[in-house]
Formats: C-alpha cells, sequence, structure tokens
DNA sequence: CGGTTAATTGAACGCATTCAACACGAGTGG
DNA sequence: CCACTCGTGTTGAATGCGTTCAATTAACCG
C-alpha cells in the first residue's frame, strides 16, 4: 500500500528523538496500516504508545454510530495515556505508521528513568491541557471559530512552509463537532478572504495570522 | 449569610470520610462563602482540594465573556488537579462551602501515604474519564440528550430520594453548552413526558429511568 | 405586601444540518 | 489517450434545532 498524502517527516528530529531513545530502551515497534485499529475502545489499557511515524487518531462512536474524534497524535506525541483501566476512546492509524509499545508494568518497574517519567508527566498534562480546551471549543465556539482554532493548532504543530493536515474532512469534522459539509464551506470563507490558502485539500498555508487568530475568539 | 438551599450531606460519610482523614493530616481546612473564587484560571495550581460541605463549580471565561463550565465538585470530590503548572479553569464555591487544600509540595512529600497516593490516582482518573464524556456530549448530543445525560449523572451521584442540583439553570447552560431557555424547555419536556419531576426548580426525581436513558443516547 | 432575581414561555431569526447534485483527482482498463 | 469508476471534497437549496429577544410567571426576601 502506497501512501497517499506523504507527511512531512521533518518533525521526527526534536526533542522527541532522545525519548524515543528511551521509548526504545524499554518497548517494542509496531507499524499499522492506515485505518486499522491500534486498540479498541473498551480494551485493556496496559500499553503506552509513541507515535515514531505516521498519525494516529483517538475516536470514541455512540451506541447509534455518531463519531467523535478525541485527539490526533503526530511523530513524537504520546498517546494511550489513560489513568483508568481501560480505554475510553479506541486508537487508530490515520496513516501507515510506526508506533513504540511500552507495557505500564514496565513504565513502573524503571520508574526513575528520568526522561521517560518526565515525558509521561508532561504528555499527561498535555493531554488534559487539550482535552479542556477541546470542551471549552465545543462548548461556546461557533463553526468558523473551530475551524479556524484548528488550522492554527495544527499549523503552530508544524516548523514553518505549507502545513499538513494528514486528515480527511470526515476526521476534522468529527474532531470539531460539526459535518463535514460545515467544515468545507467555513474553508471556502477562510480562502475567500485570503487567510488562508490550499494548493491542495490537505496542505494549507496561513496567509493573514492575525486575521486567523481573530477568528479562533 | 444562610443556605438558600441546603444541601443533602447524607453524602458526607462514605468512603470519603476515611480520605478526608488523610487530607486533614496534611492539609488546611477553608471556607468560601456562595460564588466567591477559590482559584482563579492562570493561577499557579499549587494546592490539591477536597470537598468537605458544598459544591464547587470549575469555569473558564473566554476573552469575548462566553463561559464553559468544567465540572462540579460534591462532597468528598477532589479537584484543582492539574498537572500543569497552572490551571486552565477558575473554582468557585456553588454554595457556602468548605475544603481542604493540601500543596502540592506536600503531597509529594508524603508520597506513600497509601490513602492520599491512591486517592489523588482515582481522582485524576475520574477527572480525565468526566472530560472525556464531555467533549462526547458537546460534540454529538443534541440538547435534549445532554440534559437527560446531565440529570441522570446528577441523580447518579445521590442515594436516593429527590435529587438536588444545586446550581441554578444558567449554570447548568454553562456546562452543557446550551442557553438557560433551552435546558429550561427541555426541562419542561422531560416533566411533560413524566420522565422526571420538579417539586422545586432546583430538585428533581427520576420517573422512567429507562425511558430517561433512552433519551440520554 | 412590594422588590428583586430566577425560571418559564412565546415568536422570530439564524446558524448549522440535511439532502441532493456536482466537481475533482487518482487508479484502471479498453 | 480516453472512458469509466470510486472516493473525496465542494456547492446549492430547504429544513430544523437551538438561539435571541421580549414578555410573563414564579420564587425568594426584605
Amino acid at each position: 500500500m502506497t501512501l497517499a498524502y506523504p507527511l512531512t517527516d521533518d518533525r521526527t528530529a526534536r526533542p522527541a528523538s532522545a525519548l524515543t531513545e528511551a521509548f526504545d530502551r524499554h518497548g517494542v515497534r509496531m507499524t499499522f496500516a492506515r485505518n486499522t485499529e491500534i486498540y479498541a475502545q473498551d480494551d485493556e489499557a496496559d500499553q503506552l504508545y509513541q507515535v515514531v511515524r505516521g498519525v494516529v487518531r483517538t475516536s470514541r462512536l455512540t451506541a447509534d454510530g455518531r463519531r467523535q474524534v478525541g485527539d490526533f497524535y503526530y511523530v513524537g506525541d504520546l498517546f494511550g495515556l489513560e489513568p483508568g483501566p481501560d480505554h475510553c476512546f479506541a486508537a487508530e492509524a490515520l496513516d501507515d505508521c510506526e508506533v513504540i509499545a511500552v507495557r505500564r508494568s514496565t513504565v513502573r518497574a524503571f520508574a526513575g528513568d528520568a526522561a521517560l517519567d518526565r515525558a509521561i508527566l508532561e504528555a499527561q498534562r498535555l493531554e488534559m491541557e487539550r482535552l479542556q480546551e477541546h470542551v471549552v471549543m465545543l462548548g461556546r465556539k461557533s463553526a468558523r471559530e473551530r475551524v479556524a482554532s484548528f488550522l492554527i493548532a495544527i499549523a503552530n504543530r508544524t516548523e514553518d512552509g505549507p502545513a499538513n493536515l494528514a486528515m480527511g474532512r470526515q476526521d476534522m469534522a468529527d474532531y470539531l463537532g460539526l459535518t463535514i459539509e460545515t467544515v468545507s464551506r467555513m474553508l471556502t470563507q477562510l480562502q475567500g478572504d485570503a487567510i488562508v490558502e490550499f494548493p491542495s485539500s490537505r496542505r494549507f498555508e496561513v496567509r493573514k495570522w492575525t486575521a486567523l487568530e481573530a477568528l479562533a475568539a
């Protein structure tokens, strides 16, 4: 299977690298094809993961089929850390991707590995902050504000040059609590106002940062 | 100042009591009047709290004045634990209430106090689960579903007999990402269908559990 | 009793959804 | 090279859910 949309892997060699070493020391590398499941909703949460290549998304399905995307995890990010005994959200490979999995018991056993400890704490912090931000967005922001906020968040993860949203419109919509049509319309508007530019449907560049930030509320 | 809506304090003497002892051992008791601030948004997060009496709400204000309520904390609950250096949400007393505050440094120093450790871990788990649940609700549920879910959650915290939502409609609305009018309408509907009963505007009893759970989606 | 705040109800509006049609790109095979 | 298909994204028109604005009722407190 070939990658439809190659990732900008220029983020690979960041502070993540030191952490990756720590993970490699205690964990095992695994690869997942596009749209395959890394762990399921209600699976036992006994592993912790770091993304080495590709992008991972967490999501949850309600009984009647509605989907809410929890978050997206890029190269270097840690995911799968839920304090509970099992996962509330499933994790799926958005691209073909590679991750390192570490057992929780291993993490506990090697407690004291300073790099690992710090990273996990930091990841936990990030996780909660993003959840809180997500709540505010879904609870109190308009469609335009949500899309603007999302583009800013994605662009900030990218060094510079055109940013790459690795996901399709459906994933964006399910993250933002909107429909694909609404997302598409908002993107068209932002392009019409020359605030962002989309050379292709998944690549974009911010043209007017202050305007975009103003719209994000 | 008198309590407008006396709380059902029959929850005080639950598993919380053992934990309260642990908290008392290391912390200090404080009281807050209705609608006063316990800590502010962006305050340094150096303390951890347990509710002893009353109800606490966390909330966040956006630049243009929109408010999102994070959660409500009842007797026995722990709040204020955010992994980051400072708080993203403010905490306010909903009622006149009493809390025990423990410094983070104290928590670390006494690490090993099994009761405390377990309680904090458990609180962290609950916190994250509720955040995730909140995200799903705000992202993918209708107004009726949100209100139904909320009533279920509140009723489940109450032993039995009529449950007490200690907060007003505005607080509910800001938690559910709705307006007070919509909340009011949904409540009227639920009463019309004889699914819940409101003897007073803040006291209610569930009459048809299965129907209510079906509506919560 | 009034006076004040909270909650409910009604009517009109608007934002996002729904349903449907169309456009675009990539891959396939004639 | 073109026709065809399939998946994905965009656009349009109509509907509807929740909001907004405004008025009324209820609850609490002096």
